[in-house]
RNA sequence: CGGGAUGUAGCGCAGCUUGGUAGCGCGCCUGCUUUGGGAGCAGGAUGUCGCAGGUUCAAAUCCUGUCAUCCCGACCA
């Protein structure tokens, strides 16, 4: 392509629009521009990175017998009630586009497929002899993300790679997921990223056994904990690790103190002297179920803990049987505002303790009685600390099933943090990352199989459901994440297996005839030995044409300048800034070299 | 949805406090010079000041409403 014929326009300032490097870069480079909130235009530049991303996705699904199809992006609202998802996707916060259209019908805008592969499912696969059988396909999807941002990063329509397996069992489902997840490692790898393999949440997809691919950035949304010997990492929603010892109580006896001013487990535990290992911290969340009734929960945790609240969202919605609810949907800490929608009278906030009463609860739809859950790390402390149910007064010297009755649910919510010791060897501490999730997989196993009556019949000519798992790749996600882990002040560094174009054949004054003769010579070559080669041919100044090649980043720049004098052209790498005079019929052969050993690297 | 902010030329911004009919830089167009790291000089074009009401002799500026976008939080395969 000729830079002079391309829709090519470069920004030398940053758009205000943008906040981290990858998205001001693309949108500076020319790759992209916003059309709506969350909403993006693949331009020409980007369109090819993401059909290189696209094709190696495609070579490592391919590899492990997957195949590939497209499925409507228009899915019918009865599918989505079959596996009831309909009401929590569209309804309050949830991430579906939902329609009608002139007859009336509802429809969602695919978020993902699971309901749509399972109907397909249901309707071909009969037998044990069809299994085991994977389905893929690459395509937009649409999610109304109540807060986009950071471009590609979080948009609310943008390509993934969705795949769907189809076992027999929970062994063979095992098998495909050790296969996706071989076949993630060498999309990430062959991309050119640095990446972590972690431990996940599966969320409101539900399923057992879940893995994130995190792209390492400090622009990610994600924090991973993970062991220097590369035995644990898991995201910090899912981490467990092993707290720090508690200490010594200093008390001995059961008293309640007046400590005025003193709210939080810093203030207090400074006013009566004792460690925030030996206090019992009471939390408050109010939880939302998908029918409307709304739960007050007590978390019962050790001081200096914090509640992990995806695992307290987790435990709640295990519960969600016993309050006629399915999943617990909205989980926050209720602030004065939200407070006064269900107290009876104000709550004695920084000094409740675990017993606080039920009678402050009075409202409709909301249930009567407080759930009391108590964290592992509260269980075994003796002599403890805790408020005293009454602003300005704590207890201390407090024991379980003396003074307070020790919740019948114990649970494990803690948020595991850096430095924590690691379970699998507790002299390995938990260091932290910043990670951009690239790709999840999750052993589904048959929840929307029973959902949805997508059975096929044994071996043994028993009727029984199809084992499932799922496994997504950000397309557009990934595209920016690796620029977001390649970049220099003067512009974007793409990975070569990912880059636009591998060559940009620079003629520094296109007044020279010989310097013309010579880039429009290589620039056929190239792209005749199969080397992707831009041509900038535009009338501009050689620092102009310097400058775009370094913000574009393609891999390897050509200058037909100087050097021609000798015969010779001037090859420079983008991510070192190495650069070569190289004899101008010898060009294209090395370029092929360092091409395939980039690609292969 | 809670908190904060912004909408003025293609892009980045000033002007708004104190109302008087719009400006700077980059980009764009023309000419000359320049030609290896975002050139210089000269000339030129470009605006329903987000939208709708209101106040006023007069509104980018003040008031009300509304829409959109961005940031923090909540949300999130």
């Amino acid at each position: 392509m000729r830079l002079s014929q391309m829709l090519f326009v470069t920004l030398r300032e940053d758009p205000a629009e943008a906040e981290i490097p990858s998205h001001k870069l693309l949108l500076r480079a020319g790759y992209i521009r916003r059309i709506g909130s969350g909403i993006y235009a693949y331009l020409p530049l980007m369109w090819r990175v993401l059909q290189k991303v696209s094709q190696i996705v495609r070579e490592e699904m391919n590899a492990i017998g997957a195949q590939e199809c497209l499925l409507p992006q228009v899915q019918p609202a009865e599918l989505w009630r079959e596996s009831g998802r309909w009401d929590t996707y569209t309804q309050a916060e949830g991430i579906m586009f939902a329609l009608k259209d002139r007859q009336e019908r509802e429809l969602g805008l695919g978020p993902t497929h699971e309901e749509v592969i399972t109907y397909i499912a249901r309707d071909m696969i009969r037998s044990y002899r069809q299994l085991p059988q994977t389905l893929y396909q690459i395509q937009t999807k649409f999610r109304d993300e109540i807060r986009p941002r950071f471009g590609l990063m979080r948009g609310r329509e943008f390509i993934m790679k969705d795949a769907y397996s189809f076992n027999a069992n929970e062994e063979d489902l095992r098998q495909t997921y050790h296969d996706m997840h071989r076949a993630y490692s060498n999309i990430l790898r062959r991309s050119g990223l640095a990446f972590r393999a972690v431990e996940a949440d599966s969320g409101a997809i539900g399923g057992s056994a879940s893995q994130e691919f995190m792209v390492l950035a400090e622009a990610g949304e994600d924090e991973v904990l993970y062991t220097e010997d590369g035995k644990y990492a898991a995201n910090v929603e899912k981490a467990v690790s092993l707290p720090p010892d508690a200490q010594q109580s200093p008390f001995t006896t059961y008293e309640k103190l007046e400590t005025p001013g003193t709210p939080t487990i810093e203030t207090m535990c400074a006013f009566v002297g004792c460690s925030p290992t030996q206090v019992v911290k009471n939390v408050l969340y109010q939880v939302v179920f998908d029918h409307g009734l709304t739960l007050l929960v007590i978390v019962s945790i050790r001081g200096d803990q914090d509640v992990n609240e995806v695992k307290l969202q987790n435990e709640i919605t295990r519960l969600a049987p016993q309050y006629g609810g399915k999943t617990a949907i909205a989980l926050i800490v209720p602030d004065a505002t939200a407070q006064q929608k269900w107290a009876a009278k104000p709550l004695p906030l920084g000094y409740i303790a675990p017993d606080i009463a039920d009678d402050y609860i009075r409202a409709e739809k909301v249930h009567p009685k407080f759930l009391r859950l108590v964290d592992k790390t509260a269980v075994d402390l003796q002599n403890f600390a805790t408020g005293a149910n009454e602003s300005g007064y704590h207890v201390v010297g407090a024991n379980w099933n003396e003074q307070f009755r020790l919740p019948e649910n114990i649970v494990d919510v803690r948020k595991a943090r850096i430095g924590d010791r690691a379970i699998h060897n507790p002299e390995q501490t938990l260091q932290s990352a910043r990670g951009i999730e690239i790709g999840h997989i999750f052993q589904l196993g048959t929840k929307y199989s029973v959902a949805m009556g997508a059975t096929y019949t044994n071996e043994q000519g028993e009727e029984v459901p199809l084992v499932m798992g799922c496994y997504g790749v950000g397309v557009s996600r990934l595209a920016q994440a690796a620029v977001e882990q390649s970049y220099d002040k003067d512009g974007i560094i793409w990975p070569v297996a990912i880059a636009p174009y591998h060559a940009i054949v620079t003629i520094p004054n296109i007044n020279n005839a010989q310097q013309v003769e010579v880039a429009e010579k290589l620039y056929q070559q190239l792209n005749n030995a199969g080397i992707e080669a831009l041509l900038d041919d535009r009338n501009e100044r050689a620092g102009v044409k310097f400058k775009d090649a370094d913000l574009v980043g393609i891999p390897y720049r050509i200058v037909t300048g100087r050097s021609l004098e000798a015969g010779k052209v001037e090859v420079v790498e983008r991510k070192s800034r190495n650069s070569h005079e190289i004899a101008i019929d010898a060009v294209v052969s090395t370029l092929q070299q360092w091409i395939n050993s980039a690609v292969q690297g």
